[in-house]
DNA sequence: TTTGGTTGTCTAGAACAATAGACAAATTGG
DNA sequence: CCAATTTGTCTATTGTTCTAGACAACCAAA
């Protein structure tokens, strides 16, 4: 029996999906669970290439995707090294705002704009912002980061009458919340949010520096003021491996 | 200029993932987003192919991997046609009942019990259910369908002192409310809820009936009784081309 | 220094994915 | 019936992925 293969057969061929990028999604999934490269270690590519049941080069593709997105470094002569982080914990809650979330867990927090435009607003964005559609909005792109990696990428629509300027205070500030506050928005709850999941998009893959087949988690919601009016639609895309949703419960929320 | 094609250049070639499975991917989502397939019809092969740039034989290895989902149906001589549905909202909230969440947007729900032991707690169940290390849990694993079609699986751990009985319970009530109130708890609440989303493993493509590459959306819950002991944990995998997660803000938790 | 274990590089061939073109088969509308 | 449109099938060719084997380069410990 010393013939028989170990391999776990979670790898599917034919499937459309090369064997190296499925192999690349296991090896950085357990990673983050910590179930492979325990002390920081990796076990040996022979070793990989037995239990995955493939040849030593595909594994080594596999690595060398992983290297490139900088979860793992590899020394010739010495091992392959663990150098990714955890996935980052981001809160949902009524009064969750991008910073605060994320404060605590990570340092260098930091949000560029990349592009905003003002816009008449379409049908979602209008029913969302309870305008009437082609109202003018403005729509701000913005890139966050945290820990010196991007993590997430957001579409927001304000109404441009009543938050003229948003823009370039936003390109000043670099935060939401601070931006709604020198407009005379104090405060501001989140009414809703809807999360799906999916593959990035081209957009996203260089934006967030993700490589292809990568998933983002989309969460999109609507914050409105103390009075109930709403004040911003948004559309987030956060990198699922860097990124996780908590949401806590009722008793929590208050 | 009538030389210059149209393609849109999201698909990215050598990225470990076959055309035919990116042009199917996204595909699937345009249907679903009633970008694509309008009317219940498809655009013609030669245009799809002419539109993502790629041969007419790629994009038919595309459709008839929709074909095998139930996404698409092909007809000879006429052409292609959406078979597939909406996505379902699934809610999250404090009160949320699987089936509750679900009625009214579909029907034929049902919930089958594939396995259940009773196990020792590991490190992180006895956490959740406040129970010590190694003590005797109940696992479920539930599939749950909508509208005929596999939609979630999930894992939940129960204590086997206070819930005895609780997958025979289940088996016949194929609902965790109902068996519960068998058990004398009549309400509940959802303490807190951790949402990732991944590739879905083998065993998960099987069941819930996905092609290699798909996405699952990952919840994570704790249940608690009316006076906050922990009742159940849950790891929740839903299909996410199939459901998309709603979460109410806390004005309309209550 | 030597030995064993590891990553890095190269070559060659087999399996799979994508392109190209041609034509068959079925449907629809004139 | 005929023509146009559309999906289905076939062959051939090219490019990418995966396998197989061999060996070099490097590191650590005996």
């Amino acid at each position: 029996m010393a013939q028989a293969k170990k391999k776990e057969a979670v790898i599917e061929r034919r499937s459309g999906v090369a064997l190296w990028r499925q192999i690349a999604d296991r090896m950085r999934r357990e990673i983050s669970e910590g179930l492979l490269g325990q002390g920081g270690r990796m076990p040996p590519e022979v070793a990989l290439a037995e239990r995955f049941g493939v040849n030593r080069h595909t594994v080594r593709t596999a690595i060398a995707a992983l290297v490139q997105e900088g979860v793992l470094r590899a020394e010739q002569g010495r091992g392959t090294f663990v150098e990714g982080r955890r996935r980052l914990a981001y809160p949902i809650r009524s009064r969750t705002r991008f910073s605060e979330g994320l404060a605590g867990q990570s340092r260098g927090l930091a949000a560029d704009l990349l592009d905003h435009a003002v816009e008449p607003a379409s049908l979602d964005v209008a029913k969302a912002l309870c305008l009437s559609p082609g109202a003018p909005v403005i729509r701000l792109e913005t890139l966050s980061h945290a820990d010196g990696r991007p993590v997430s990428r957001a579409r927001g629509w304000f109404d441009a009458e009543r938050f003229a300027g948003m823009a370039e205070i936003f390109s000043r500030t670099r935060s939401i919340t601070a931006s709604f506050r020198e407009l005379g928005l104090a405060d501001y709850l989140r009414h809703n949010t809807t999360v799906t999941a999916r593959h990035a998009e081209a957009g996203d893959l260089k934006d967030l520096q993700l490589s292809p087949g990568a998933i983002v988690l989309v969460t999109i919601a609507i914050n409105v003021d103390a009075q109930g009016q709403p004040v911003q639609y948004s559309e987030t895309r956060f990198a699922a491996d860097r990124i996780e949703l908590h949401i806590p419960g009722a008793d929590e929320t208050g």
